[in-house]
RNA sequence: GCCCGGGUGGCGGAAUUGGUAGACGCAAGGGACUUAAAAUCCCUCGAGAGCAAUCUCGUGCCGGUUCGACUCCGGCCCUGGGCACCA
């Protein structure tokens, strides 16, 4: 052993040592005590960033302990390889998708090599390899014929200069980010997954999720936003049309004011249009950027349709307006206003001088007027329903309404079909087509398989590079031999991601999606991941499970039993992003410290779950710790002869120490989760044995005992040093295959404790008494501690509060 | 705008069930070693008052519950993430 620590030589030795015994592989078909630890896997953007790097720690250190417990881990790692950024690469740099994504995954697969993640490389993946979208478009083609996809016309960025579909990121400040023009909102025909059949399902396995973060939970329940309320039909006069909104508030019934459709609206005829005012409004709300964010924070504005809806109560007219707040996909399209109960409905009334009537009053009676009062309460201003509370109301109304056949009990949800085709060249191929002379649609027959991308493939040109193909999509229909042309679509990049987890049992087989002998791998035990997939991908991966259950492909229901969502590397306080251009490169600093000491730090440095703001100049610690603890392994190595102490009581003291921590680490790593603080008792520990060893330099046997702990409790985190530390010790097993660290109840055992007297809650003093002493021997103690006796002189004591091995409060 | 987090010394953070606020680490200051520097080691380190013992204040802001609140409740401010075509 070295006397300086030098992790170059030590990592690279450990890594080759790893690599030569294959320590990482795991056996497939043995699912006894099976452990599936997944960690997302990443977009091959060129070079991993902070944010991987803490994710990956996080995962291996999850792996190796669980390992170390007895488990059999399974961790593998692959490449989420389609998506938008080679497309732009491929236009910047002139260079292929596929020769771009190649060399990114190369090197990033090399950099997480350095970092000494424990993977199992042989179940290695990519996305954009046909021998994983094969599976992909053979799911595709049974979602086909279970009707779980279908098509439909959706709006979409419209780019009219590159003639292009933007993406929401592509478009800034309501203009395309290469051409600046003005984008158009515009429908074409697109695939959808019918998800929304599935809401109720995805609400209610929530449930089942014991081991998820309930902040995502509540995020999921409220995108999938269930609301029960009611369909009411308003007539349209002179029409035989009628509009149908949805509310949960009928109670406001005889507030609505005006009817709100949204832009998109099918009542909006070519005639309406018409109308040179509304053909104005239309134009403009066509450059506004196709989000929800967007929608609700432009100013509102809106134009009269000068159709008139009949109030069904009052048989009043009310003006349909179209307004830009309203969104197409959810209920119906169209809202009744009530500006008196809604805050959008009332800005929207307060600009357009639309009347404000007030339906519902709180209990205590406080009308403002400046703000709508949008609880609910007792009925005003309602004719017949007066006075009747909010709850009652609705009730009372629907039963009216429901005998005229105008309205209807009806639930609904947020969660909105999954539009899943892109026009991108960069993505799989959705494996249909049409016939030319009757534009019918046919699936590709699976035994031809996969649908692979052209190579050739030309971006100079306007508008989908797929589509602009000369050949590609230009086929004979494999049955009549008919003309017929390709779907030029690929699929949205979350469709790869949804179901990867399960492909990775069976990586590497050409015969079926999953290999039932597998299949007993799932549902994954731990799935670590950022918290910005904690809607998105972890809804559309939940989703796609179902699927794959209904298709007796898996044979469970939720695919990821634990969830831990780490918080953000931020960086200048925000999410480190290359558009942002704020992203830290982890190669210097493996190069300057060795792999270890950047896993400790990144661990040590927050809580997993919690946003961790980079600074360059703390890391300076980790490293110190690393070298303090090779030093002190370094001499007990010299040590020649074991001396035993004297002194018992300093060698009760110190192992009470190592077991304690030991006990806090065990909690920390497995049921806390709390990483950091694990590391921050191991560094406590560390400090205690060098004090120890400097006391007693010969005492070798207790420093073992402490050492050997501390090496192992570190080597999930810091695998490297401990690796090779372990076998400079005497070990022939290496560490990654030994076992947790047993806890010695009898080392924790403590005769005297430490107790706080307080006067009225506030800390006075303190005094040492015998464990478990009760309340009566403390208060005597206690009161006749000489800090304490002048806050009882000529004080009547009101209450002791007693709280053993604790605290004893006087309040006085 | 809506949904979900976070706010504690100069900085990252700790306080596990309402019970000792600031563990562990960084930075800073002082010292030892050294020709010198680096490395290493030792000491100090929330604010204010005091020679000191010690006392007072202090966990984004305002208010509440409690013997006792970083922790629970109500209102607000700032900040991060998500908002369906970035992944």
């Amino acid at each position: 052993m070295d006397k300086e620590y030098k992790p170059k030589i030590i990592e690279e030795e450990a890594r080759e040592y790893w690599e030569k015994n294959n320590s990482f592989k795991t056996d497939l078909s043995n699912t006894e005590n099976k452990f599936y630890c997944l960690s997302m896997f990443p977009y091959p953007s060129g070079k991993l960033h902070m944010g991987h790097v803490r994710n990956y720690t996080i995962g291996d250190l999850i792996s190796r302990s669980n390992k170390m417990r007895g488990k059999n881990v399974f961790q593998p790692m692959g490449w989420d390889s389609f998506g938008l950024p080679a497309e732009n690469a491929a236009i910047e740099n002139n260079v292929h998708p596929a020769k771009w994504t190649e060399k990114n995954i190369k090197h990033m697969k090399e950099q997480l090599t350095n970092l000494g993640f424990s993977y199992d490389w042989s179940s290695e993946l990519s996305t954009s390899d046909p021998k994983y979208f094969r599976w992909e478009q053979w799911f595709f083609l049974q979602l086909l014929k279970n009707k779980i996809v279908y098509k439909k016309n959706a709006e979409v960025n419209w780019d009219p200069v590159d003639k292009t579909v933007l993406a929401n990121e592509q478009v800034i400040d309501g203009r395309g980010w290469r051409s600046g023009a003005l984008i158009e909102r515009k429908q074409i025909p697109q695939w959808f997954l019918n998800i929304s059949n599935y809401s109720q399902e995805l609400l209610d396995s929530i449930e089942e999720l014991e081991h998820w973060p309930s902040s995502v939970k509540i995020m999921q329940k409220n995108w999938i936003g269930k609301s029960e309320g009611v369909n009411i039909e308003f007539k349209i006069k002179n029409s035989q049309s009628c509009v149908s909104v949805f509310t949960t508030r009928l109670d406001t019934l005889l507030g609505v004011t005006f009817i709100s459709i949204s832009p998109s609206h099918p009542l909006i005829s070519k005639n309406v249009v018409k109308n040179k005012e509304i053909k104005v409004f239309l134009e403009k709300f066509s450059s506004t950027k196709l989000s929800e964010e967007s929608l609700s924070t432009i100013e509102k504005d809106g134009v009269d349709t000068g159709l008139r809806a009949i109030h069904p109560l009052t048989n009043e007219e009310i003006p349909i307006w179209i307004a830009n707040y309203v969104l197409e996909g959810y209920g119906t399209g169209a809202v009744m206003s009530v500006p008196g109960h809604d805050v959008r409905d009332y800005d929207f009334a307060k600009k357009f001088n639309l009347p404000i009537i007030n339906v519902v009053t709180s209990s205590n009676n406080q009308d403002n007027t400046e703000s709508p009062f949008v609880e609910e309460g007792i009925l005003i201003n309602s004719g017949k329903y007066n006075n009747l509370t909010s709850i009652r109301a609705k009730d009372v109304i629907l039963k009216d309404l429901a005998n005229r056949n105008q309205a209807s009990k009806k639930i609904k949800y947020r969660l909105r079909d999954w539009g899943i085709s892109r026009q991108r060249y960069w993505g799989c191929p959705i494996p249909v087509y049409y016939h030319n002379d009757d534009k019918s649609l046919h699936p590709i027959p699976e035994d031809q398989l996969p649908v692979k991308l052209p190579d050739d493939i030309d971006f100079s040109l306007d508008g989908n590079p797929l589509a602009n193909h000369p050949t590609w999509k230009k086929i004979k229909c494999p049955i009549t031999g008919k003309d017929s042309t390709r779907e030029t679509d690929t699929f949205d990049t979350f469709f790869e991601s949804s179901w990867y987890y399960i492909r990775f049992l069976s990586a590497n087989n050409n015969k079926e999606l999953l290999d039932k002998k597998h299949n007993l791998w799932l549902p994954v035990d731990q799935y670590v991941g950022g918290i910005e997939h904690a809607i998105l991908h972890l809804l559309y991966a939940r989703f796609f499970h179902k699927l794959m259950r209904d298709l007796k492909i898996v044979n469970n229901s939720e695919p990821f039993l634990s969830l831990l969502s780490q918080g953000m590397v931020l960086k200048d306080g925000a999410k480190m992003s290359k558009s942002k251009n704020n992203t830290v490169d982890p190669n210097d600093m493996i190069t300057k410290y060795g792999a270890d000491t950047i896993r400790l730090f990144i661990i040590f440095a927050s809580p997993a779950d919690q946003n961790l703001e980079w600074s360059d100049s703390a890391i300076e610690g980790s490293f110190k710790f690393l070298k303090r603890l090779w030093s002190l392994c370094y001499s007990y190595n010299e040590i020649k002869e074991h001396v035993v102490c004297s002194k018992q009581n300093d060698i009760k003291k110190i192992r009470k120490k190592i077991h304690h921590s030991i006990m806090r680490v065990t909690q920390d790593f497995f049921e806390r989760k709390s990483f950091n603080t694990a590391v921050a008792t191991m560094m406590e520990l560390l400090n205690e044995l060098i004090k120890f060893h400097k006391l007693y330099p010969n005492e070798k046997d207790t420093l073992y005992e402490g050492i050997s702990s501390l090496l192992k409790m570190l080597s999930p985190i810091s695998p490297h040093i401990t690796h090779y530390i372990w076998f400079v010790l005497g070990s022939d097993n290496p560490i990654h295959s030994e076992s947790w660290p047993n806890l010695d109840k009898s080392a924790l055992e403590e005769s005297k404790a430490e107790l706080i007297i307080q006067i009225n809650g506030k800390l006075r003093s303190r005094i040492l008494v015998d464990t478990g002493a009760n309340e009566e021997s403390v208060k005597a103690i206690a009161s006749s501690e000489q800090k304490i006796k002048p806050y009882l002189m000529n004080k009547k004591i009101k209450k002791i509060i007693f709280v053993k091995d604790k605290l004893i409060n006087f309040v006085v």
